[in-house]
RNA sequence: GCGAUCAUAGCUCAGUUGGUUAGAGCGCCGGUUUGUGGUACCGGAGGUCACGGGUUCGAACCCCGUUGGUCGCCCCA
């Protein structure tokens, strides 16, 4: 390769063959599923104005602090390629009248952008699938969504990944159990790794998720937020929890989940692979496929009206390396020019077949001899040879497997191009 | 932001202690063979050994730097 082509940007992916089969089985699969619960395609700009993402995710937040893409636009004015959907999903909201609609039920997919260092499961452009409900404040619509998030992973075949579930409960007992983990860490400080020293200041709750063996001794005693959930906290993440239970989603309690952006509120989840399992090996050291969680605080901070909502995203990226490897559709007619004058011949007739919706290649350039021999490598239902008898095309049929409709289809697109 | 590790043909990789003109398989192109055939054989194209310095009579190989890939920490989907 000359030294003079570009390179691609770090953390940006080529996605071909296979693993495009893979990622667009994620995606046409989140299609289907989010019809059946009525979720309503969205699409959002990869761009807004940063304090669109700086408010609701929170200033002191890494993605904020330290991942965003922030640039000036000619007009002088700070935009962001988005590191969430969430965020514009909001401001949207607010800003076109969706209130009319509420509770509203949407779903998108796209890619989104974070300086990180990227690594397996991780890059700098990725894309997400999300959904969201807006202005349902009921655990409902919190069962109703995890429910969807359970059946998308069945049906893409993920059957070894398990929800985790967590409350964080209103804004009061989030704020209360926050002071009583600073008070008692603080209180060991001198023991904890550096990293979590620093949270301390920044993001105690994270504390609770880390894997520093320093930390661990300190994790098992420390506060518990059961004991500062208000009765109203309490009886929503029952609510929560029996629906799910209704719903024959599986889940189990995970006290130290939490989520690393300020606007969650109440039910935070994860869905992450199973300990020893195939997924949780593909996955490599990235753990979450799925994450959301409600966020009655964010309109608020954009300046709109209180509003409840919850939401989810997950990885398409990462879900893909669970579906594994997908084959492309098998080809259904190669078309092998062995006589030069008749490849029009065949040009008409893959035309013929295509419009009924067969695929079609036609092989007709290199040396002749070999062209019947890239057709058969291309792994084709049939191959049809164009030959040459006394100046009329005439025409072999070879087949790996039966079909009768495709035959009579292949005998009719014959008959019409050779008139 | 921190750490580990790697970089040789389009792809997957060999390449001895630093020693002539840098190799294989696959893929691609052509020829021969086969002649309802995915075979076999022969040939061809394709390389500034990531980039830039240094050491040396001599560097793909040793040293330094840069860039990039991969994996981990952090964070997150």
């Amino acid at each position: 390769m000359s030294k003079k082509t570009p390179q691609p940007v770090r953390g940006t992916q080529d996605i071909f063959g296979a693993e495009a089969e893979a990622f667009a089985f994620v995606v046409e699969t989140f299609e289907r599923v989010r019809r059946l619960y009525r979720f309503r395609r969205v699409e959002m700009p990869v761009f807004e104005k940063t304090e669109v993402f700086a408010r609701s995710l929170g200033e002191t937040t890494d993605v904020v602090s330290k991942e965003m893409y922030s640039f000036d636009d000619r007009g002088g004015e700070s935009l962001t390629l988005r590191p969430e959907f969430t965020a514009g999903i909001a401001r949207a909201f607010l800003t076109d009248g969706w209130q009319q609609y509420a509770p509203l039920k949407v779903a998108t997919h796209g890619p989104l952008f974070r300086y990180e260092r990227p690594q397996k499961g991780r890059y700098r452009q990725f894309h997400q699938i999300d959904a969201e409900v807006i202005g349902a404040a009921e655990p409902q619509a919190d069962v109703e969504l995890l429910a969807m998030a359970d059946q998308l992973l069945k049906e893409l075949g993920i059957h070894d990944v398990t929800l985790h579930l967590n409350t964080l409960g209103d804004g009061a007992s989030r704020e209360a159990w926050r002071a009583a983990l600073v008070d008692y860490f603080r209180a060991v400080a001198g023991d904890l790794s550096e990293e979590s020293q620093e949270r301390l200041e920044k993001n105690p709750l994270r504390i609770l998720d880390s894997k520093d063996p320093r930390d661990k001794p300190f994790l098992a005693d420390a506060p518990k937020i059961d004991a500062f959930l208000s009765e109203e906290a309490s009886a929503f993440f029952a609510a929560v929890t029996s629906g799910l239970d209704a719903a024959g989603v599986k889940w189990v309690r995970a006290e130290s989940l939490v989520r690393g952006l300020d606007y969650y509120r109440h039910t935070a989840f994860e869905f992450i692979p199973d300990e020893g399992s195939a997924s949780a090996a593909a996955l490599g050291s990235q753990s979450t496929v799925l994450g959301g969680g409600r966020y009655d605080g964010l309109m608020e901070s954009l300046g709109g009206a209180p509003t409840p909502a919850v939401g989810w995203a997950a990885g398409i990226e990462r879900l893909a390396m669970l579906v594994g490897a997908r084959e492309e559709e098998r080809l259904d007619v190669a078309i092998a020019v062995e006589a030069e004058p008749h490849s029009e011949v065949a040009i008409s007739m893959a035309r013929h077949l295509r419009n009924n919706r067969y695929s079609v290649e036609v092989v007709s350039t290199g040396s002749v001899k070999k062209r019947f021999d890239k057709a058969a490598k291309m792994n084709p239902a049939y191959i049809v040879s164009v030959s040459d008898e006394a100046g009329e095309p005439s025409r072999g049929i070879r087949s790996t497997v039966t079909d009768e409709v495709l035959d009579d289809a292949i005998k009719t697109a014959w008959a019409y191009a050779i008139n």
